[in-house]
DNA sequence: TAGAAGTTGAGCAGAAATCCCAATGCCGTC
DNA sequence: GACGGCATTGGGATTTCTGCTCAACTTCTA
């Protein structure tokens, strides 16, 4: 690590994943002819990556599309503070509910749900709230995927912050 | 692929990724003996998978905490119809929006945004506001993730959809 | 100044990837 | 029922990469 570091990654972190991105298939030593590091460094800030959880799970990189799952969803729950618990296991049980936070406001919950088609989320809606702590619900379904998921520009801006070896 | 499928991802598809996700750093030829199939039909899915689009960016699997943005928040923007290029052009310019999606009310977006404190969320939701079209803003900040992005139950879903050659 | 941490270059044995090919089983179609 | 695609399978050969170690060097830190 090249300064004092309030984050975990690195600007070389940061361009090796960069350069994942371009090309996934592209090896350890193809990454550190790419990057001008030793092919022991690249290496090291991998298994750095994996170890530390600045990296998660292979399935991130899904697409829900892919799966079937055509229709995305954000749902505001109300629920009440005493059956969070059950809330929370409720909502662990439904596939379809792919990530939640609870969110300022009394008790709010945000969900992001997927779902086949707008039948299916209606299914989905509902088992909801049969859960036990769930007072309301507000759907917004997501007609356009305004800007998919990204973080390239969080990884340039660090990319670059720092000093860059010359290519 | 041994049905007719009207997604993209089949069973084994499903349980090559879930392997995967156990153990990232498994080959294609230990998937191949885990999974009962043969080490070449692992390489084929592993590349349509690639090819198809299937799995996006290598950068998803990044924690943005990770980067130093430990913040999350969700913004509801109200735009103006008209503007809507101009919104995307705006936002887009921001590293900090990782998400947006048009959402179905009176032209509403919801913009997911990272940001490494809330005086940075502050300022961002400023930055956003002086987008020509953004009528208002309304923000939700995360306060809890409760439930971390996760694919693996629709995954295990599909994985037990079709038949499993017997292990 | 001394120590800790990161990077580097080198080497090496084993494993894996990347190709190839032909045979097979399963499908919908003609 | 015969046919051509399509995916899977098994095997093999060559090239490449990984995973690991080690010592030397630079830089930042205490």
């Amino acid at each position: 690590m090249t300064i004092p570091n309030p984050r975990n990654l690195d600007s070389l972190d940061a361009r090796i994943i960069l350069a994942l991105d371009k090309d996934p298939e592209s090896s350890a030593l193809a990454l550190s002819r790419t990057l001008g590091v030793a092919r022991n460094t690249v290496h090291a800030r991998l298994a750095r990556l994996e170890r530390s959880g600045a990296l998660s799970s292979f399935s991130r990189r899904l697409d829900p599309a892919a799966l079937g799952y055509g229709l995305i969803a954000f749902l505001s729950l109300a629920i009440s503070q005493t059956r969070a618990g059950s809330v929370e296991n409720g909502l662990e049980a439904i596939p379809e509910v792919i990530e939640v936070h609870a969110t300022t406001g009394d008790a709010d919950l945000m969900a992001k749900v997927v779902a086949r088609d707008t039948a299916d989320l209606y299914r989905i809606t509902n088992q909801i709230l049969e859960i036990e702590g769930i007072q309301r619900t507000s759907t917004a379904i997501s007609v356009l995927e305004f800007m998919p998921p990204r973080f390239d520009g969080l990884l340039n801006r660090l990319a670059k912050q720092e000093s860059r070896p010359p290519e």
